[in-house]
DNA sequence: GTTGATTGGGCTAGTCTCAGACCATTGATG
DNA sequence: CATCAATGGTCTGAGACTAGCCCAATCAAC
């Protein structure tokens, strides 16, 4: 009966943090950036402007946040992905449990899998086409501080293009949800250059308008990090 | 920004009515089965019993269910699918919006294909593999006003083998986004019968562990639906 | 019948969350 | 240096939600 699961994940505040958190570890606001003024946050996440400021005072406290005054202040990121360590990232599985990891593994194969081949299956616009290829683009021209953020921002263009909101939802919902662990897993320059032909090989797929082309790069890709990551765990 | 979307959709009486609602419209609790005691219900959908009989209560008002005292009483469902019909698929359209209506079709597009190519790449035990022939002999022998609520259970089995019940619930609410427009779509003969090869094929490729096979099979069934819904807009 | 277990019905005190108003600080601009 | 717009900081009263408790109805079992 997995529909009558619960109504809500937790409080307002809880659910607040967690999806700052994630915006911040998924890079959708950088390091130095700011996050939306208070008022017009609490409106788009839906919450009032208390709750939302309990949030940021939480992140500020465990230094994820700077939070200034005054006219141009504003809640800035502070935070930078920790420098990769095969020991964090066994404390992170061990947090999450083997059982999550292999559930949201799962779920990731098949979301970004969906939607890789929806697009590919779709008539795309030049401008969308312009759109991946310039991700692409600045992934491989990326230096490596930036790797992840623009790798996050590559995987999550793709969900978006379906113009589906839903899906981009479940896509970054899905990535978020592996986000520390592979940020804990060290980038070698080979893996990097793998990843790099994988990503070639899911945009060519997407722009020659081959869903099982795409469908098979896309699970190539992913399954070459879920094998780096229980490489690492062995 | 997707990741700044709204926390919660709305308060937790507003979401118990829509996810009890989700229940009972795919079948989850079939005609004349009752709801689990308040007392239970109330724990597993992480809600208070008071919250909880307010949602119960509307949904009694709206005809859904039969509410009775005592011991062996219960909620039961009073629900049954209204008749099809093209005049009610275009009023739930218009409710909809078509462009809620298209995300909502490319997210189920996407997740189902998902988990079926999931599926197909992963070894199955010979109880999965039974639970998925048990599901499609039963869908096969089904009587007509069964063949909604089985069609749906069909289709979640899928996800629920992967064993992601993260999967498994994205994939119950892509249905449910979809399930008032399906149930509103006339069933002929032949689009059953139609049906029935696809859903055929879907379980033959899972079975012979061929993703590709997989999502395209269930591509080309849920196009099939999707161009259904079109037709009788047009 | 009487009993007892199970289930819905209802009440209360306390906490969480909200909307809205007002205050305090900052820094660019004139 | 004075102004002022933008932004964070704070308070309050109202409503939503919760946990826990007890009451009322029903019906199988004895």
């Amino acid at each position: 009966m997995t529909v009558l699961r619960p109504v809500k994940a937790g409080n307002a505040f809880e659910e607040t943090v967690e999806r700052l958190l994630q915006a911040i570890k998924l890079g959708v606001v950088a390091y130095g950036d700011k996050l939306p003024p208070e008022r017009e946050l609490a409106v788009r996440l839906g919450i009032s402007r208390v709750t939302l400021r309990e949030a940021i005072r939480a992140l500020q406290d465990a230094g994820y946040l700077d939070v200034r005054r005054g006219r141009y202040g504003g809640a800035f990121v502070t935070y930078v992905p920790p420098r990769p360590d095969a020991g964090d990232l066994r404390q992170a599985v061990a947090d999450m449990g083997m059982a999550e990891l292999s559930d949201a593994l799962t779920f990731r194969l098949a979301v970004e899998c969906g939607a890789a081949q929806v697009l590919a299956a779709a008539e795309l616009t030049p401008a969308q086409r312009e759109v991946l290829l310039r991700r692409l683009a600045e992934l491989d021209a990326a230096p490596l501080e930036d790797y992840r953020r623009l790798d996050t921002a590559f995987h999550l263009s793709i969900a978006e293009l379906t113009g589906s909101t839903l899906l981009a939802a479940t896509c970054a919902d899905a990535r978020s949800r592996v986000s520390d662990l592979l940020n804990a897993i060290p980038m070698l320059q080979v893996n990097i250059e793998h990843a790099a032909a994988q990503h070639r090989a899911i945009v060519d797929a997407i722009l020659a308008g081959d869903p099982d082309a795409a469908r098979r790069a896309m699970s190539e890709h992913l399954e070459g990090t879920a094998a780096l990551l229980r490489a690492f765990l062995a």
